[in-house]
DNA sequence: GCTTTAAAAAGTAATAT
DNA sequence: ATATTACTTTTCAAAGC
């Protein structure tokens, strides 16, 4: 039985240009905002697969808080028809990477926080956030575990790698738990 | 040859103020906050290792100081928040955190969460409340811990709801607003652990 | 290291009603 | 006194300071 996990970000990167204008594409798209002073990227919210898009001078496009790869590539599509219809030289079919996603599952259990920070590979400060900090080398993914069993997974290259975390993790905290019986 | 003994001596002496510095800025946080000598010279010893060990070098003397204060505090079971030391430095408490998370990592130290349990002294102390209080207020802790009403929650935020219980349960009040202050916690905090310690551990506390 | 973007988890804080 | 809103932690790319 696969636990359900759920991802709830996916961030993309990928190269649509070369030498963008973002002064006059601030102009050319709806919600862009273009402030250099304060950070080199342009920023542009979509609606419909609601993201953000970060495109900067070199042609370098981020795509934050998708839910899927293809949401990601949607929005970038949208994005460029936008930039080529303003009659700017933009990349057609861009290859688009994962950079990192997000994903949420349950322990279905309420673990024992204080007895799981004995790991080495945790941190576990209540006084500063009440999830403890677990990071997995194979995959390399960082897990946080609350009190309640809610799980949160991120640094996934690739959803595979969720299941393979949750799974490990799972088996670790199962000889933990007959350690401290 | 010479230049290399002058380097040396140089060195050695800028390792000496470093030291020196370090080691006042110790007791400036130190006394400041109260603390005990043992704290002081806990703290010492780490500040020392993390010299012996590089950790110092892109790293200000002062964060790494108030790092090992605070390293040294839940060591010796005296803890202090991050923002009660960031208070008394110059370094602010998200330098303090992380240079105490790299710190604790390089010289092997691994502590265990803070218990609430090792606020409730001087928490108790602060709001003048007698030792039948504090026993109270730790006795409630271990109940707490035990079904997990701890996890996750403020350690400072915990101890000050189960001394708030205590001194009304011994009949020695003390407002949530006096807690709250002493705990740095807001009264909200307070509320909210108070309900959940009460509801879980079935604790009578009329008034 | 910082700046900006998104998202979840649960606790705490500040401010509004 | 409760309801919002906002910040804490983690991850990642981008260009520049």
């Amino acid at each position: 039985m696969e636990p359900e996990i759920k991802i709830v970000n996916v961030v993309v990167s990928t190269q649509i240009g070369t030498d963008i204008d973002l002064e006059y594409a601030a102009d050319v798209l709806d919600n862009a905002e273009y402030e250099p002073e304060q950070f080199p990227g342009l920023v542009c919210r979509l609606s419909d697969p609601k993201v953000a898009l970060l495109i900067f001078r070199s042609g370098k496009l981020n795509c934050t808080g998708a839910k899927s790869k293809s949401d990601a590539e949607i929005a970038i599509k949208k994005i460029i028809a936008e930039l080529k219809e303003a009659g700017m030289e933009i990349i057609d079919n861009p290859e688009v990477s994962i950079q990192n996603m997000v994903a949420t599952t349950e322990l279905g259990m309420e673990p024992n926080l204080d007895d799981i920070s004995t790991l080495e590979c945790t941190e576990y400060e209540p006084e500063q956030f009440p999830g403890l900090v677990y990071r997995l080398s194979d995959p390399k993914v960082v897990v946080l575990i609350f009190g309640s069993g809610k799980v949160v997974i991120t640094g996934l290259k690739k959803i595979d790698d969720a299941y393979t975390a949750f799974n490990k993790i799972l088996t670790t905290l199962k000889e933990l738990e007959e350690e401290f019986y | 040859r010479l230049r290399k003994w002058q380097r040396r001596i140089r060195v050695s002496d800028a390792s000496e103020r470093n030291l020196a510095f370090a080691l006042s800025e110790l007791d400036r946080i130190a006394s400041k906050l109260g603390l005990p000598r043992n704290v002081r010279e806990n703290a010492a010893v780490l500040y020392r290792g993390a010299v012996e060990k590089g950790l110092i070098r892109g790293r200000s003397i002062e964060g790494v100081a108030a790092a090992a204060l605070y390293a040294a505090c839940r060591r010796c079971k005296v803890p202090r928040t991050l923002d009660e030391i960031a208070e008394v430095s110059r370094v602010d408490r998200k330098e303090i955190g992380r240079t105490y998370r790299f710190i604790s990592r390089e010289l092997n130290i691994r502590l265990a969460p803070t218990n609430p349990v090792d606020y409730v002294p001087r928490f108790a102390s602060e709001l003048k409340l007698p030792g039948e209080v504090e026993s109270k207020a730790i006795s409630i802790l271990k109940d707490a811990g035990k079904k997990g009403l701890t996890s996750g929650r403020g350690p400072t935020g915990v101890a000050a709801a189960a001394i708030y219980i205590a001194s009304v349960l011994q009949g020695t009040r003390r407002t949530q607003r006096e807690v709250a202050d002493v705990a740095g916690v807001t009264e909200v905090t307070i509320r909210n652990r108070y309900k959940e310690l009460t509801e879980h551990l079935d604790i009578d506390v009329t008034l």
